[in-house]
DNA sequence: TTGAAAGCGGTACCAT
DNA sequence: ATGGTACCGCTTTCAA
């Protein structure tokens, strides 16, 4: 492995010393255009790269925000991904990506990593708080989608309530009353969406929703619609925890002979772009997954800087219903 | 904006030097329990965090390498990311992701900005070497899918023809004789893809295919299968430049009273997972993303370390036919 | 126009 | 167990 070539060496091939070097390097003036030419003539030919970390260690500038996601496969965390990238793009900020895998040892090891390499974490994290913190030690840190106890850290809240009433409203009005829900599988609880749901069947008056449980894959949803068809088959919409389910509970009702929307009307949540490939094109609660991830980013940027926080009411995300085709 | 608190704010509050506040932040023996707490609270209390660009610059290790890719939104894109983030953790390197929204101004900027950041680059690029070299001055740069003619690059290659030729020969097998292909649009020349599927055509004596243009985007591939229909009415099958081109046909299809496969069969190329929530599931050219992915990230901490480059025949990979239901 | 010297914030090595 | 000192590679005063 060769050694590290630096400004040292850079110099004393061209003769003259470091900071004319710099000089040379960073356009400034009050170098003469030979020697300028001399040292980068140098600086080529020995291949030297300034390093990284001694330009930010005296330039206090340079902002680094850690994003972790659970899989970026997903295409929800994908687009508050490109979300984020775009907002750190536009005020000069790296973001380095970490994908925990789903899982809380990936995410512990990340987390253990993170702090050495950027200035604040944003993200998705399952850990509680406590633990957090303990690995951030201090560092900033953004949860998306999940609120916050200790004042330690921000959270981007995430509000689907409006727009899953909206959804059931929007059944409703179309004549359905058997709707049942695809909640997500292998959780304790059942999930916030569905009490979301639950509240909106209610203040129709329709009572005791029925609901299966889907992993969290189109697969999935096909496999689970096809067990909720078969213990009431009389729905006539399905509400699902979140698009990919969706999908797979569109491709599960045509194959059973459904017609969707006619027979079976399908809502999804997320309001994923990707919800325009399929046919029907996807009804969903959408949520502006590239403003969470421009929020992340604004938010974190604030609490590098020091500056105050963003206010509460700006750091919530509302869902609406996206009205496409499959519902 | 609150001054930065380094390791000297702790030592004096701590009362002790401040390699004994490092000792006991990086859990070095030699330091009394005693004092390793009252360091540890003294640092606490004044949320100090280590610079990373100081431990850097000290510690020649930690590798982090720019991963260019023109839109994180495209789901190859993110699987060859995913692929790139997972083989970058396993050795414990740091992935920046730069998304240049397909557009040669923003390649440019991230250029410039690239070099002062990471390591190496990979990804896609769409400048000429000579301007990629002139950002890039000197650092190390594997470019995907995409050949070098300069030695100063390394490539990721892409193998199609043996692919291509399969889902040729799988089509003629089914008894296909009319095949239409649409290609990408917006591209000055036919694609490496069309000539591999023009040579497989040729191969069964099958001339003059008829291609159409698609633009990126399922809407695109919809508008373009409509199109060569139109003109081509007889057409039993079509091969797609991508994926997502080939769900746009495949809803365009169905549109049209079509059923896929048995009136039309529709195979794309990429071999997207996404491949799998359409109905049918889309038969398609598979690329081993991931394994791109983990080659650019591999061949690139080689230039890093200054080792020598993968051999040639191990930087390239090749396409293969993965049946599912649309052929 | 150029160079010398003083840090930036850490860690490693050698004393004590 | 603790502190002193040198040094990582670069930029920024300040002189010359």
């Amino acid at each position: 492995m060769s050694k590290r070539v630096t400004i040292n060496d850079v110099a004393r091939v061209a003769g003259v010393s470091r900071q004319t070097v710099s000089r040379a390097l960073n356009d400034k003036g009050e170098i003469d255009a030979g020697t300028k030419q001399r040292v980068l003539d140098a600086a080529r030919e020995l291949g030297y790269r300034p390093s990284r970390f001694a330009r930010g260690l005296v330039r206090q500038d340079s902002t680094t925000i850690g994003l972790v996601i659970p899989d970026l496969l997903n295409p929800f965390f994908t687009e508050v991904a490109a979300g984020a990238l775009e907002a750190a793009r536009a005020r000069g900020w790296h973001v380095i990506v970490y994908d925990t895998a789903d899982s809380i040892v990936e995410e512990r090891s990340t987390l253990e990593v993170v702090v050495a390499q950027v200035d604040a974490v944003v993200g998705y994290f399952s850990l509680d708080e406590a633990e957090l913190d303990r690995h951030l030690g201090g560092m900033p840190a953004v949860l998306i989608g999940r609120d916050h106890r200790s004042p330690r850290f921000s959270s981007i809240r995430i509000d689907g309530e409006k727009g899953v009433h909206e959804a059931v409203d929007h059944l409703v009005a179309a004549g359905h009353r058997r709707i049942g829900m695809l909640d997500h599988a292998g959780r304790a609880e059942p999930s916030l969406r569905r009490d979301w749901f639950t509240d909106a069947m209610d203040e129709h008056g329709l009572h005791a929703p029925v609901v299966g449980n889907a992993v969290q894959s189109a697969d999935g949803g096909a496999e689970a619609l096809n067990e909720l068809l078969d213990q009431h088959p009389g729905l006539t919409a399905v509400f699902t925890y979140n698009d990919i389910i969706a999908m797979g509970a569109l491709k599960a009702a045509r194959r059973l002979g459904k017609a969707v929307p006619a027979d079976l009307a399908v809502i999804g949540f997320d309001g994923l772009q990707l919800g325009t490939v399929v046919d029907p094109a996807l009804t969903s609660v959408a949520l502006d997954t590239r403003r969470i991830g421009a929020l992340a980013i604004a938010q974190a940027g604030r609490l590098v800087a020091g500056e105050p926080s963003l206010p509460d009411e700006e750091l919530l995300v509302s869902a609406v219903l996206l009205v496409r085709e499959s519902a």
